[in-house]
DNA sequence: TCTGGGGTCCTAGGACCC
DNA sequence: TCTGGGGTCCTAGGACCC
């Protein structure tokens, strides 16, 4: 199996510099309360998502900043995909801005060489650098990627392969997070290779049956290398982050934004109409907690003056909250029945 | 300073049916 | 009067990804 892993770099950033010139080289950052996409050269600086706006400012004055273009991201995305498309149908979605390719039997027996064919396309149609990794599953493939980053190509043969599993921490893993691995470490187990020896009911009494699954198959090298073609979305949601608030008017405002917004991406979604039947309202206080409330619409539909309303409803389930903290995010969840 | 604005998937438990 | 096992669907809650 040959699976490429293609990823761009600080995406929303990238598209930001290649379209302004006078962006381009310099530390930025796309933000709107918070950085959601610094640049490298930002990063550089020590930036990174999820930073406060002010403090960015505050601490490097020369920072240029921009807003959000979802447009112009969605035009690329596109546009990214049907480069990949253009190497193999076997596509598999991470993200806007990532995918795994299987190019098996298309590479011509150089793997680097398709890489590098992809790399330079995604650069030339595209406008924006795209780090790619190679390797004989999406884990290999994925860590490859990341090796890579910023601008580059690393490939994991099967040498490399061997020598690296083994070594690889628990962390790094794809799909172990900070509760997984916080419970594998409290069981002693650092690098994949503390996991030969275990098998499935062994992991089984640490995490969740499929993650026991997968980290047997990962520790043995049997781990995933199939490619899942998309199925039809599942959800749609958009969310605004703001300044601490405490006035309910300007929660409900931004929060008819997001509706709006969500509705009109529903609408946009191709094929027939999929009407939800379900509304969730999430929020997010000063103090970093996080309220969700979720329940039936009564009855399936995307007018938006319904959902505001729903939504209203929605937002005063959280009521017991408002007790002096200010709110910080307010966001909308529409999930979708399958067709 | 510990997260943006998006998403997916897994699991447990209840409702309902045969 | 008491009790089955099996299946499907739905929802809540979480973990994880970029």
């Amino acid at each position: 199996m040959v699976i490429l892993h293609a990823d761009a770099d600080a995406f929303f950033a990238s598209v930001e510099q290649r379209d302004n010139p006078a962006l381009r080289g310099r530390p930025m950052v796309v933000a709107h309360e918070v950085v959601a996409c610094p640049s490298y050269e930002a990063r550089a600086l020590g930036i990174h998502a999820g930073m406060p706006l002010r403090q960015v400012q505050r601490r490097w004055p020369q920072v240029l900043v921009t807003g959000y273009r979802s447009g112009a991201y969605e035009e690329a995305s596109a546009r990214l995909f049907e480069v990949f498309r253009r190497f193999t149908p076997l596509v598999e979605p991470g993200s806007v801005e990532e995918a795994f390719l299987d190019v098996t039997g298309r590479d011509r027996g150089d793997p680097r060489g398709m890489a590098a064919a992809l790399r330079a396309a995604a650069r030339a149609e595209v406008g924006i650098p795209v780090s790619v990794g190679v390797g004989r599953t999406k884990l290999m493939a994925k860590l490859a990627s990341r090796r890579a980053k910023p601008d580059g190509l690393v490939v994991v043969d099967a040498e490399l392969e061997a020598r690296v599993r083994p070594r690889l921490r628990l962390d790094e893993l794809w799909g172990v997070g900070p509760t997984t691995y916080e419970k594998l470490h409290a069981a002693g187990l650092f690098v994949v290779a503390d996991l030969h020896g275990l098998d499935e009911d062994d992991l089984k009494r640490l995490v969740t049956t499929a993650m026991a699954r997968r980290l047997v198959s990962i520790a043995s090298g049997t781990d995933d290398a199939t490619i899942r073609l998309p199925g039809p979305r599942r959800s749609v949601s958009a969310s605004r982050s703001l300044p601490a608030t405490r006035t309910r008017s300007k929660v409900v405002a931004v929060l008819d934004g997001c509706v709006d917004r969500a509705v009109s991406r529903v609408i946009a979604l191709d094929g027939p109409p999929r009407l939800p039947r379900r509304l969730e309202v999430l929020v997010r206080y000063d103090d970093g907690t996080q309220v969700l409330e979720r329940g039936p619409l009564d009855a399936p539909t995307v007018d938006p003056a319904a959902l505001r309303t729903a939504a209203g409803h929605l937002l005063e389930r959280t009521a017991y909250e408002w007790d002096g903290r200010g709110v910080t995010m307010v966001g909308v969840t529409l999930p979708l029945p399958t067709p």
